[in-house]
DNA sequence: GATTGTGAAAGCGTTCACAGCC
DNA sequence: GGCTGTGAACGCTTTCACAATC
């Protein structure tokens, strides 16, 4: 989040801002913004407040921003397509250093501005274009085989976007983005909606108010 | 965690199930379990346990997942595609009920099952279809414009694929899923791997060690 | 005077421990 | 005896408040 703020900041031409500015911009107490920050080291000047680009700088190179990850995408179905084309992917410093699948009707196909390849070139591919992410863009039936490849390859942080849980050793991050948790969430809200709408329709009709209902 | 571990177990046959078991299978604390189940009501059985059907109903209620949810999905490329053809999607209790998009060539075509249709037939598909929640699959720069007919079509729950934040009314429920987060926390596992890995070699070199450097 | 950096206090979620119940 | 439900204890995160610094 800091990133974020701090980033559009520089953008808009502010090169310098107090943590109580920074902690309005992101909702948030500017006791918490200074001590996160602290974290990160004294990078602050007091009756002043802290230089923007540097903050930066410094939150980039904590998070391992300060210079690009090649990602591999496994699968060039739709949604590798979508991957490989998305626009917060190679502009962000992620550019996509390789797509592989197994349809023969696939490999040798353009995705993403680059050739698809075979899964069993992954190693390859991988070595070759220094890539050390992995995305999983492939059905649920194929997505272990995938994990089982890129772990294979060399391969020691996957993003999993198949509808299914993954195994991999101990030290391989994963992250899974889970669509249909997502909809939960969003259907949880809809419900909690749902039952407001009911219990006002419920008050409005008189003497169906609930007796000895305080305040 | 506790819809998923419950209705896996149902699916094995187990009926009845401690909070103990459940907790190890979540791996967390046996007291939180109960805590946090105790939140759905008093559905536990001192002596004997969770009845894991009975659980699996109430946290499905508890979270709107009782009944169908139908969604539509705006934009119909790659992504859109990739969603409206997603595993997780139907299968979950989330069928996509339409699809709409801007362009011509676009239009007409069946995605997901369903035939696409122009984004100003929003509110129409959206009314006879009784769609609840949107998801936005378009490019960065449309994407306000489709959150705009969202909202104009009367949804109150909005799933974001774009990458870029869109401004909603207040009431409306949105979720962003951005991708460049994903690879960014994957990226700060990688350069902490990177950094142990250096801080490693280091040692291994002789003299290098640092001096007065305790266990 | 303004703002940071940080000990101390407050707040909050988690865990313990046991009374209550089957 | 076994297990739940929950008040109390604990520990971590957030917020306050102010000395240190520009």
């Amino acid at each position: 989040m800091y990133l974020k703020l701090l980033s559009d900041q520089f953008e808009l031409g502010i090169t310098n801002i107090s943590s109580e500015e920074l902690a309005e911009l992101g909702g948030v107490n500017a006791a918490k913004v200074r001590k996160d920050l602290s974290y990160l080291g004294s990078y602050g000047t007091r009756g002043v407040g802290y230089d923007v680009e540097f903050l930066v700088f410094q939150i980039k190179r904590e998070l391992g921003l300060t210079h690009e990850w090649h990602v591999v995408v496994v699968g060039a179905g739709h949604l590798g397509n979508a991957l490989a084309g998305y626009g917060g992917f190679g502009e962000r410093g992620f550019p996509v250093g390789g797509v592989v699948d197994v349809d023969p009707a696939k490999i040798g196909t353009v995705v993403g501005g680059v050739r698809v390849r075979h899964l069993d070139e992954l190693a390859a591919v991988v070595h070759s274009r220094k890539i050390s992410i992995g995305v999983i863009a492939t059905p649920a039936v194929a997505a272990q085989h995938a994990a089982d490849s890129l772990v294979s390859a060399g391969i020691t942080s996957i993003l999993n976007f198949a509808p299914t849980i993954i195994n991999t050793p101990h030290g391989i991050s994963v992250r899974k983005v889970d669509l249909a948790v997502e909809l939960q969430i969003l259907s949880y809200h809809e419900q909690r909606r749902a039952n407001v709408r009911e219990a006002t329709k419920l008050k409005a009709v008189p003497g169906n108010g609930r007796r000895g209902a305080s305040a």
